[in-house]
DNA sequence: GTCTAATCGAGACGGTACGTCTCGTCTTCAC
DNA sequence: GTGAAGACGAGACGTACCGTCTCGATTAGAC
């Protein structure tokens, strides 16, 4: 994820440990002392690693944080409980469970706020964080076709659209729920979210 | 919506101009710089303004730049087109309009950033920007149960729950597709998010 | 000596007590650390002051230095012992009394060395620390011709390159004895000096 | 003069080229840049030489410059023109001369004013830049003592005080007519600085 | 002909100081 | 008592060098 060496032939090689060392002490600050008072002479403080050493591997601090934090989603799977409900109440509580962390809490809003005025870093966002997401929509609604419990969309374009909705809409709530409301996304909401999910407001609710 | 004049006394009375001038020249130059390279000290400028004179009137930069935004949203209204799934296009295309204007885009989302670590600010958000928009919800339902469109909901907490709810799903679809996925949330867009809303991901698309 | 105030009108003024207290923390600097190692953050601590105090009133180190270290010569004063070499024996001395103080011998020759390449610092130095030795040895010369001691000179282009001879020969002669030479320039040798100054190396010494 | 190799047995000998290149760049970076910017690393760069072989032969950047600057002085020699004011007034624009190339102008005022910190610096310039000089004194005063132009001095430590006083009025006065009255210390003036040295101040001149 | 050990270039490393910037407060004077 | 102006102490910024280190690739003599 960092900065590569410019030639990479000659020289002495990077330090691979530096590299892991300077992410864990980033979440460790974004912890302490959130985003706004984050410093990167502090995260260098931190990693035991010189200023220099962190500025030859990342630009600035948005490009760092979007790396360290990124490494916090990595850990999303979707499971497989055998139907769409329950999958989706996995995964959504497992994102939520992601967004309850202070580090990812601080830092995600943060550089999503800064990407609107730098595309590479809405890129990096896009690549680091966001696909990964997009892919587990994918893989679900591949499985729930399969399964029949979701309507076959035989063209391509209106696919790729209905995916970006759903992953907007999944996202989006958790998100917002989480860090706008600032209320807990917790069992109860998620089955509320994914009944009007699936089946929308006008249904009557199935007690 | 800044700091009221302590004694409120004698002396010369606080410009009410400056206010006007202060919030206008921080819309602006967040258009300029975005949120992180605003400086206090540059606002103050732009406003014909010593930097005293706001710092009297706003503790700090995410006072400020909260007040500043929050007047983009005075503009939303509750359409009355004389169905649920029409009055929600309305609205939701009112809010992406707003989103889409560079002074919301990098102000919002930071402020949002900074609240996760500090509860008088998320508290200011919710006053002047969040609540508003869930009285729209609020209301909206009402006139919909009232067209018979959606179901009663005669529990007062389950109904609270429920425009919570309503409220995360439509503000951060919304706010996910603008920021996040940086795309536009047009008209196909909102019409699709509405019928999403409204019927749920197992219904058929409406050909 | 510091930079003044820009446009000298409103606004707060310039602390006084600061320039005092930056310049002998400078000396005292010199003293302890010498030129090379002298940092102007470890001045202003020193002080008391914020490194912006110290940088809106001198403009880099070498400027600094040079007013620290002329405040040193103000105490240089022509005695009057009746006779032209007891007036030289006695001026040299105190002379010498001060290039024997380490914040002297640190500071003068560094900036003496930084001004063979940048003429305004030649300029400044010329100013606070030449001219005032100059005029030592122009009110001596005066006054020893008044004497009879020494030849008159019509010519006014001829006497001032004679002063700046003279000037030179001394200055330079107890600075080499002192710094490069690296011994003392005690009474001793400043009476040897003063014989070869007045008399010439052709002369027999007058024992 | 630079550091030797530690055992002096087997392995790659050091290339004796790069002492040179690595002096030559030295004086090179003098000339453009002056001490306090020359960097060892621009000067190793110049060179072609890593920062590592600059190193291992170099203690610092005051080393490094002492020696470049003192091959400067190897082409100073003592004219024989048959009296001692000619021949005075020879080696004195020899070292005029000297003094006049900027890379000594930078470099040699900079190291002393550090040899004011550092005995071994000062042991360095002595050995490689003052003996030298010093020669010349003592031969130039031992022919003109032969000549019958200057009085005999049986006494040795008597003989030893007057070259040293010898040494530092003439070095001293060209070095502050150079660098600090920054004049030039052109034949005019070196006719008159030599005319006081030999005569006096209180003799008439000669017309 | 290996072997072998010090050399070479390149460049990353932990530090430290730089000079600039912005922060939020304080001090002065004019209205 | 407010307002513009601007100095103040504080501290982070990103850059530049420092002098050291770790690499892989030469080299010259010793075997």
């Amino acid at each position: 994820m960092p900065n590569r060496s410019p030639a990479g032939r000659s020289g002495r090689p990077r330090s691979a440990a530096a590299d892991a060392a300077i992410l864990a002490a980033t979440r460790e600050a974004l912890v302490e002392l959130g985003w706004s008072k984050l410093t990167l002479g502090d995260v260098a403080a931190r990693a035991g690693v010189a200023k220099t050493t962190l500025y030859r591997r990342w630009s600035g601090k948005n490009e760092l944080v979007v790396d360290a934090v990124a490494e916090l989603f990595d850990e999303l799977r979707l499971p497989d409980c055998g139907c769409l409900a329950a999958d989706i109440e996995g995964v959504v509580l497992q994102f939520a469970s992601i967004l309850d962390r202070p580090e990812a809490r601080s830092g995600l809003m943060a550089v999503v706020a800064e990407s609107t005025r730098d595309p590479a870093l809405r890129e990096r966002i896009r690549r680091s964080i966001v696909e990964r997401q997009k892919g587990l929509v994918l893989e679900g609604r591949a499985r729930a076709q399969a399964r029949g419990e979701l309507p076959p969309q035989p063209d391509p374009d209106e696919a790729a659209r209905t995916v970006d909705l759903i992953f907007d809409v999944v996202a989006g709530a958790v998100v917002h729920r989480t860090l706008v409301s600032a209320e807990p996304a917790d069992e109860a909401w998620v089955r509320g979210f994914t009944r009007v999910l699936l089946s929308g407001l006008t249904s009557r609710p199935a007690e």
